[in-house]
DNA sequence: CATGAGCGG
């Protein structure tokens, strides 16, 4: 895939290096097929309807949301987009993976499994917000 | 204040 290489070292691809840039040692190998997506490479102004917009053309958006720091409040440069279905997230992948977004190049993939399809939590209670 | 290779609430 050309994410994989891109990954590597897309930064060179602008640089001029007259030579081909060396292959991946041990990209992540495509995550697991969900309708969870993770992109990064979001420039710092990127915000959440940006990749609902950017997204959305490829299938349906349940969820879009630009990942800032909780602490600083700055963009992580990274966001989350929910597909209605797992189909869709692989269009919207295939669709926006590699391409271009305010300027940058972004990467999109299936994003880990931190909430839904969870059976419970482990720890027993529940949690306490703020 | 600026920031970057990273998986949120």
């Amino acid at each position: 895939m050309a994410a994989a290489a891109a990954r590597s070292g897309f930064r060179r691809m602008f640089s001029v290096s007259g030579f081909t840039p060396p292959p991946p040692p041990a990209a992540r190998p495509a995550a697991e097929p969900c309708n969870n997506l993770f992109v990064s490479g979001l420039n710092k102004r990127t915000t959440s309807e940006g990749l609902r917009e950017a997204f959305s053309k490829f299938g349906q958006v349940i969820e879009a949301r630009v990942i800032t720091d909780r602490i600083s409040g700055y963009s992580r440069g990274f966001g989350f987009v929910k597909y209605a279905t797992v189909i869709e997230a692989g269009e919207g992948i295939k669709g926006m993976d590699g391409k271009f977004l305010d300027g940058w190049v972004i990467f999109a993939e299936y994003a880990k499994q931190r909430e839904t399809q969870q059976p419970a939590q482990p720890s027993s209670g529940y949690q306490y917000s703020n």
